[in-house]
This record gives structure tokens, sequence and C-alpha cells, in this order.
DNA sequence: CAATTTATATGCGCCAGTCATATATATGAC
DNA sequence: GTCATATATATGACTGGCGCATATAAATTG
């Protein structure tokens, strides 16, 4: 029967032109958020974004080796060398030799780096702030448990939860039941 | 009444850490999507996300110029000078002489820069769609206003509309009513 | 205890992008 | 019409971030 095809056809069209849109609007938004997360950053004039990312990140769990935050910022070994050499020449980070493997070097915030991370954080938290305040309280209660939803489904391990929350103030986040420290343990608990 | 100021110092404090955990999701599930798209593109194996947003821009703005392009990418002159230097030897990009402006320099995709452009909105489309099929129907209806509010409110002319539509797949979104045109419209509309 | 893996470090080099500057066209004042 | 200024593109010189190859030291495995 033709006009069944016909009609098909057009819920088909009409549903990939909506997945499309859906698709779009996602995107758009998450790059323009990120975009003005990473504007807000840039401008308090650190040498790039992995820096401030590494500030936080060594904030968020001090005494990690590089090659922990390599990892993270999906650097190579010796890109996150030349990172942690200029954040140490600037008196933002330390490190240490680790007291559990002689090869490692775990690191450490000094009080300036403190101070660096908590900018930073306050950066970003701006940018998201100047969004979410343009929403309603209804918008905000039915958008949380989707956000939870994407950061539960983008989290497959430990390493993806640590990139995943690398700029956050895991401080402020974790005691409310952070949904990416939950997956990960999740997925660990169900094993590799 | 001592009760009452630290009942009121509660509710404040837990309004505090709910605003803190809004925005801390937002914020991370933006740089988890975005990051996942870049990464998409990023596998394509073009010489850089520039190069790659350069191409859907053109894709979906031809004939516009080098300047034009400059302000979407946020570079300098120079810097989208040389990437169009690029593109163009790399036979993605052609440069014509604007017929409107003996000065302008405007863009056309070849091809092969046309076939370019579809793989990467294909890519960031592959991202966000791992994400979508995961959410469930309600999820969805109640998500598409939110990101549209979003997008509405972070367009405030015409060039953050370029911005934060430059990896989008236009053609498809444009007939739907894209938020970000619209507002850029009203924006318009008001003046400057 | 030898062989392999893992973590950090360094020499070398690339490439994206900036700054300063040059040139051409357009626009506005008079 | 012409002169001053603004705008668009182009190029030389340079830098910073980062990768690749390699070296060394410590840990692990057999």
């Amino acid at each position: 029967m033709p006009s069944i095809d016909l009609y098909d056809s057009l819920i088909y069209f009409t549903l990939m032109k909506k997945d499309d849109y859906i698709n779009n609007l996602l995107a758009a938004a998450a790059t323009t958020i990120a975009t003005q997360i990473e504007d807000q950053i840039g401008d308090l004039g650190l040498p790039s974004t992995n820096a401030a990312t590494a500030l936080v990140t060594i904030r968020n769990h001090p005494d990690d080796s590089i090659d922990a935050l390599r990892r993270v910022l999906s650097l190579t070994h010796s890109g996150a060398v030349r990172l942690i050499d200029s954040l140490e020449q600037d008196g933002l980070v330390e490190r240490r030799r680790s007291d559990t493997d002689g090869r490692a070097v775990v690191l450490r915030l000094t009080a300036n780096g403190q101070d660096s991370a908590e900018v930073i954080i306050g950066a970003r938290e701006r940018a998201t702030r100047a969004i979410v305040k343009r929403l309603s309280k209804q918008q905000i209660a039915g958008l949380k448990p989707v956000l939870e939803t994407i950061l539960a489904v983008t989290t497959k391990d430990e390493e993806s939860a640590r990139r995943n929350c690398r700029l956050c103030d895991e401080s402020a986040c974790r005691p409310l039941g952070c949904p990416v420290e939950i997956s990960a343990q999740e997925h660990r608990a169900k094993g590799p």
C-alpha cells in the first residue's frame, strides 16, 4: 500500500529530524557552556587551560602522581612533566617523592596554588551561575536528575570519573552524592 | 530569637550547597560532553579542532569573509589567515575575492571540504547520540525546553549566535526554529 | 637475580597561534 | 575630489605547549 509507505517515510523523516534537533541542542549547549567556562578561566591569565585544570585536579587529589595527572589531562608523560615544571617554577605546585613508590613523584599545591585553585573554581562557577539564574525553579528541578543521568552514563571507570570532574569543586560536590563517584564505584564493584 | 537565626543560617547553608551542586553538575556535564565531541572530532585526524570548526562554519555560511570566521573562532586576523592557508593547501577550502568589498576574501568549501564537514558533523552527532539514547523519552522531552532556554540566554547577538552554533548542522536545525537564531533576531530587533 | 614493566626526566623538533608590520581598499570629513 | 582614518588580508619573526625518542631509576615478575 503506497499510502502507508508514504506515511512511514514521513514519520521516519520527522523522527530523524527530531533526533537531529535534540542532538544539536545538546551539543551546542555543551560547547557553549564549556567555552564560557574556558573563557572565564582564561581571563585569569594562567599559562594554559591545562595548567588551570591541573591545579584544580591536584587540589581535589593531593599526593597523586604525575602519571595520574597525565591521565586526567590526556597528556603524554613528558607533556605532564613540562606542565608541572612550569607550575613549580611559578610557585604553585610542589614535587615530593612518594613514600610508597620510589619512582613516583607526588604533587601538592603551595599556598599560592591553593589560592589559584579556588579562584579557578570560582571563575567556573561564575560561568554556570550566569546561566542557572536564568532558569526557573521548575527547570532547575527537572534538569538536575537529567544531568545526573548524563554524568552517570558517561562515567565508565575511575579514570573517566576523574576526567569528568576535573574542574569540579569536589569538596562541595562529594557530600551531596556526586553521580560521577557513585557511577565509578558501581563500575568498580562490578569489576573491570 | 537565636533559634530563628540558626534556622535561617541552616536554610542559607543548605541552599548554597544546593546551588553549588547544580552548578557543578551543569559545568561537569558540559565539559564532559564538549570533551567527548572534541575527542570524536579529534579521531578524524584533522590538523586541529579549529580547522574542523572552520570547515563546519564555512559550510553553514559560505562566502563569508576570513574576518567573519576569525570572530567565530576567536582568533587573531593572522591566525585565521594561517588556518585558511593550511586548509587551502589541503584542498578543503577556496579563497575568492568578494564582489562587494575589494579588501575581503570570502571562503567556500571544495568538494573534499564538503565531505570533511559532513564527517565532522557526524562525529559530533555520534558523541551526543551516545548520551541521548541513554535518556528516557520523558527526560528528553523535559530537557529540550531547558536547552532551548540555555541557548537563548547565552545568545546576545549575531556574533555569539555564530559561536554557539559553530559546530551545528544548521541545515537540520534551522527549519526547526533554532533558539539561537531566534534569540539573535530578537536582540537585533531590539537594537544594539 | 635477570628480564620486563612502570614512572620520571630531557633533548629535539613541530605546529598553532600571536605580535608587529606592510599593503590595499573603503569610508567619512571637509 | 582628496586627505585621514578605519578595515581586511597578508607575511616575517617568534613563542609556548606538547609530542616523539630516549635515558635512567625503581618496581615487578618469573
